[in-house]
Formats: C-alpha cells, sequence, structure tokens
DNA sequence: AAATATTTTGCAATAATGTTGCAAAGAAGG
DNA sequence: CCTTCTTTGCAACATTATTGCAAAATATTT
C-alpha cells in the first residue's frame, strides 16, 4: 500500500491507510457510508477528500447504478503501471435479493461496434441474482 | 402524451407537460439543471417528485455515469404495455469531446453468461467519441 | 536528528441535490 | 358543479459534496 501511494505521488498517512483498510476488508463494493460507519473517528471533508483523490489515481473507482447508492471499489489493476488505469476487465453485477454490488472478472470482455461512433470503454452493469443468493 | 400519463395512473397536469415537453424537445439526455433552466417558473420541489414519477412509472430513466453529472432521457419503450419497461435495447454512450450523453439503439443486444449469476438486465455504457465530433 | 519544503488535515462556511409533512389548489368523474 | 382524490407549493430538513485557510503531519535535505 505505501508502493502504491508513492507511486501515485501520495503521502502514506494515518487516514488514508485507514481508508484503505476498510477497502481492503471488504470483497463487495461499499458506500461512502459505510466507511463512515467503519472509521472510528473521521472529519467527514477529509473522507470526500481521500475518496476524491483515490479516485482521480485511479487507487478506486465509483459503481452507479439508476436509483442506487453510489458505491466504491479497489481497482484491481491500480498498482500496474503504464496501462490503462480506466480499462475495466470486469463488469459490475448487483444482486436484487441482498443488494450487494460485485466485481465480477469477465475473461472474454465483449467488444461492441457502433457505427458512427468511436468507443474507447466500455461499461458493462448487470442486475440479477448473485451465486449466493441463488 | 395524455393517454401515456394516464395508462400510468397520473394526472395530466401542467407542470408535467412541461417537463414531459422538455424531454422531447431533446433528442439527448438532459440534466435536471438543464430543466430548471427550460422552465420559465417551477417550485424545485415539485420537480424532483416530478422526475421521481417519471422514473418509477418507466417515462424516464436515470443515465449515469463516473465522475459525471446524473442524465436523463425518455424511455422510448413507455407507451408499450406489458412490455418489461426495465429491458433497454440501447446503450448509453458519453462523449469525452463534446461531452453529450447519447442513447444508442443495438439491433443485436449482446447477451452474457456469468458463471453462478443470473443476469436478468444488462446496462451497457460506453465512452469514446460520438458521430458528430469524429 | 533537526530544519525546511510541501502536502494533508480539520474546521467553518457554503453549495448542490434531494426528501418529508401539510394545507391549498387542481384534475377527474359523476 | 360538486365531490373525491391527486398534485402542487411552501417550509423545514437531510444528505452529499466542495472551497479556503491555518495548523498539523509527512517527506526531504542538511
Amino acid at each position: 500500500m505505501e508502493e502504491l501511494f508513492k507511486e501515485k505521488g501520495l503521502r502514506v498517512t494515518t487516514f488514508r491507510a485507514n481508508v484503505y483498510h476498510i477497502f481492503e476488508q471488504h470483497s463487495l463494493a461499499i458506500s461512502a457510508g459505510l466507511i463512515e460507519e467503519e472509521l472510528k473517528s473521521f472529519d467527514r471533508i477529509t473522507l470526500y477528500r481521500t475518496l476524491k483523490i483515490f479516485k482521480e489515481k485511479g487507487i478506486i473507482h465509483e459503481i452507479l447504478f439508476p436509483n442506487e447508492e453510489k458505491k466504491l471499489a479497489l481497482c484491481k489493476e491500480a498498482g500496474k503501471k503504464n496501462e490503462d488505469l480506466h480499462r475495466h476487465d470486469h463488469i459490475h453485477f448487483r444482486c436484487n435479493q441482498c443488494e450487494e454490488t460485485y466485481c465480477v472478472d469477465l475473461p472474454n470482455h465483449p467488444g461492441l461496434d457502433l457505427k458512427g461512433f468511436q468507443i474507447d470503454q466500455l461499461e458493462i452493469q448487470a442486475v440479477g441474482t448473485c451465486k449466493s443468493c441463488l
């Protein structure tokens, strides 16, 4: 984690380490509210700023589903240099039952050809029932 | 439009007609802020309530891209009865140049098979450069 | 290990976005 | 036109997020 932060030009502070640690402890995507709950003491402004910087540096990414709370998850690609940080080789899956949000790896990421449009990135989101709930 | 509203159990009011009309005048997805600008006089609370009801009734849908303003667009399928309102046969495309958001019809909507997950709906979002900007 | 340069934090203030309760106004149907 | 039920507009409030600035913490150099 220290390496990752330094690589991104970020100082290694207790606050950031705490926030990062919370992400590591969750395999599923989490909301800002959950992070607030898990931080013993925190300043809300600093938290938002930390999350914003993490997003900008490609350490975490946002996951948005219509009418759902915004979720955040670690970018697994964050550590790899010289790579398009915004290319996700996974899709986002939201379970209707347990209401959890997953990042699911997709080995054969489908391409798409839209006439007249040049596609740089594809974001695929699926809604349904997850493994555990089936 | 009157038929559509009645079909959804909504009363036909001037306010709702005005809002609906703004959507009709825009071929691209629009933000709540733009609607506020185009309504001569309006009550913000009523607008949010109207948008919420339109969403619930499947008249409009939300389009979310990470770190971007929330956009709204008419559901073309809204008038058709006995159909899954949430099935979109189009993808959402955001142009990096003009920053506009498109709903693009996709004749051959790709399927996806995730082991262990049951997928009910797929939302596909693409980012790149649009027809006009190419 | 101390001094310096720079970044980050925490606080105050502010903004944008969205919700709830309630009385008055408006629409629909007889 | 009268009754019923929905919708609107207002006030208040909740959530989410941003900016400026001084103090604190970190990294770097000596």
